[in-house]
DNA sequence: CATCCTCTACGAACTTTTTCGTTGATTCTA
DNA sequence: TAGAATCAACGAAAAAGTTCGTAGAGGATG
C-alpha cells in the first residue's frame, strides 16, 4: 500500500517537473535545469523537505545524492486535478472539462483522441 | 478595462465559493456558510484582504457591509485552470482533459454535451 | 600533505497566509 | 437611556512556505 503523499507546494512542483523531465538528478542538475537565479542551497533544502514528505526518494550511496520523483507525473497531475476539482469546480469534472476546452482549438488529432475516449465511455456505460 | 486579479489563496477561494453560491453576503452569512469552527474575525479579515486585492467588492453604505465576488465563478475557474495547466501539465490542455475524464464515467447527458462541443470545434476548424 | 572545491546539513531570516484577541463605534433592547 | 449585542478595524501571533548563509565533511589537485 502506497501512502498518500501531501500535495506539493508551488516550488516543490517546479522541482518535480524537472525530475519528471530529466529523470533522476543530483542537486546541481536540478539547479541547472531550474529557473536561473535560484540558489543551490535553496533547492537542496527543498529536496530535503521533499524527501521527508516522501515526494522524492534519495539515493545517498554516493556522496553526491541522487533524487527521483516518488510518483509518476500522471499521479500527481491527477491529484492536483482532483484537488482543483473539489476546491474550485464543486466536484464537477464536466464543468472543468468544458472550461478547459472552451476557447481553445484542439488539433484534429486531439479531437480524434477525444472522440475515441467518448466512444469508449459510450460502449461501457450501458 | 478590468485589471488582472491575483490568484485567490486557498482560504480566499473557499470564501469566494460561498459568495458564488449564495450571492452577496454579510460577514456573518459567510461565517455561517463556511466550515464550522472558523472564527468570525478570521473571515472578516480575509474579506478585508480580499477587498484590498480586488477579489471582492464591498458595499458599506449600511453598517453591516455586504460583500460580492468581483468576478464570475467561471473567470476564476478559468484562471485557476490555466494556472494548473502551466504548472503541472506543461500547457497541454489535451493531457489535462484526458486526465480529468479518464477513470470517470460521464452521464449520457454529459457525453452528449461533450460531443456537441467537439462537433462545434470540428465545424470551426477547417 | 596543504589547499581548494563540492557536497550535505542545519538553522535562521524572511515572506506569505491564516487565525484571532482587543478595541471602539453603532445599533438594539429592556 | 443604560447595558448588551453586533459590527468593522487593527495589529499581532501563529503557521506555512521560501531563501540563503555558514559550517563541516569528503574528495580532488598541486
Amino acid at each position: 500500500m502506497s501512502k498518500v503523499l501531501p500535495r506539493p507546494t508551488e516550488s516543490e512542483l517546479a522541482i518535480l517537473r524537472v525530475l519528471w523531465r530529466s529523470g533522476p538528478c543530483t542537486v546541481r542538475q536540478v539547479v541547472e535545469a531550474s529557473d536561473p537565479g535560484t540558489g543551490y542551497t535553496t533547492i537542496l533544502k527543498l529536496l530535503q523537505i521533499m524527501t521527508e514528505k516522501g515526494l522524492v526518494t534519495r539515493n545517498d550511496e554516493a556522496r553526491t545524492h541522487i533524487f527521483s520523483p516518488a510518483q509518476p507525473e500522471e499521479s500527481t497531475q491527477r491529484q492536483l486535478l482532483d484537488d482543483l476539482l473539489d476546491r474550485a469546480f464543486g466536484g464537477s469534472a464536466q464543468k472543468l472539462v468544458l472550461q478547459a476546452l472552451s476557447g481553445r482549438q484542439p488539433s484534429s488529432d486531439e479531437l480524434a483522441e477525444l472522440r475515441h475516449l467518448l466512444n469508449s465511455f459510450e460502449s461501457q456505460g450501458a
